[in-house]
DNA sequence: GTCGCGATAGTCT
DNA sequence: GACTATCGCGACA
């Protein structure tokens, strides 16, 4: 079952918290319970790919909702979004970060190591195997699925600032979920 | 735990 | 030709 990815990508993001990404590549199926998302309100956000209107790079963007936009960050990172609003409106969600639910071993070995598997955007794209390949996929039936979910009791969410972006850098389009401390023995490391 | 820095290549101007 | 929605490592505390 999708989240709903309706009304603003703002709501939309601080609602994704909790909800599951999965991929499923043959017999390797990973998913991950998302902890860190980020929003990005297109053309009317200067710090969104969007914000100069369609290019060849940012086209699935303008897709309906339930597509996934994937592109390079840096040249050698792969990041992935859900796109929200109406096919036209480039809303979208970017995926930061999340804790393993499935698939560990499998994301041990696309990351070649065993921590730190899906704490930031490239990391969570290696880990799940996603890749530009899947760029305009649909999570409802692609290879890529999002399926609804809650966090876990004790967690909690919190609004900050966005990261490692240049332009409108203060807007609190930052969702993050973590336990609180009394819980912080379910941390992952 | 936090901070600083270099690598790297696709995309846009 | 410049820029980037990052990562991983080493230094230090």
């Amino acid at each position: 079952m999708i989240p709903d990815l309706t009304g603003d990508v703002v709501g939309v993001a601080e609602r994704l918290l909790g909800s599951r990404i999965i991929t499923e590549f043959g017999d390797d199926v990973t998913s991950v319970m998302l902890t860190e998302v980020e929003a990005y309100q297109g053309e009317l956000d200067p710090a969104s790919h969007a914000y100069n209107g369609p290019t060849r790079r940012n086209q699935s963007m303008f897709a309906a909702a339930g597509t996934l936009y994937v592109y390079r960050s840096y040249g050698i990172h792969w990041c992935m979004n859900v796109v929200v609003a109406t096919k036209g409106v480039a809303h979208a969600v970017l995926l930061r970060g999340g804790v393993p639910v499935q698939g560990v071993e499998t994301m041990a070995s696309r990351r070649g190591r065993v921590d730190h598997l899906t704490d930031g955007p490239g990391k969570l794209c290696q880990a799940m195997g996603v890749t530009g390949d899947h760029d305009g996929s649909s999570l409802t039936d692609g290879p890529v699925r999002l399926s609804a979910g809650t966090l876990p009791l004790g967690w909690i969410t919190e609004a900050t600032p966005r990261i490692g972006i240049t332009k409108a850098a203060g807007k609190p389009w930052r969702f993050i979920a973590r336990p609180t401390a009394r819980e912080a023995v379910l941390r992952p490391k």
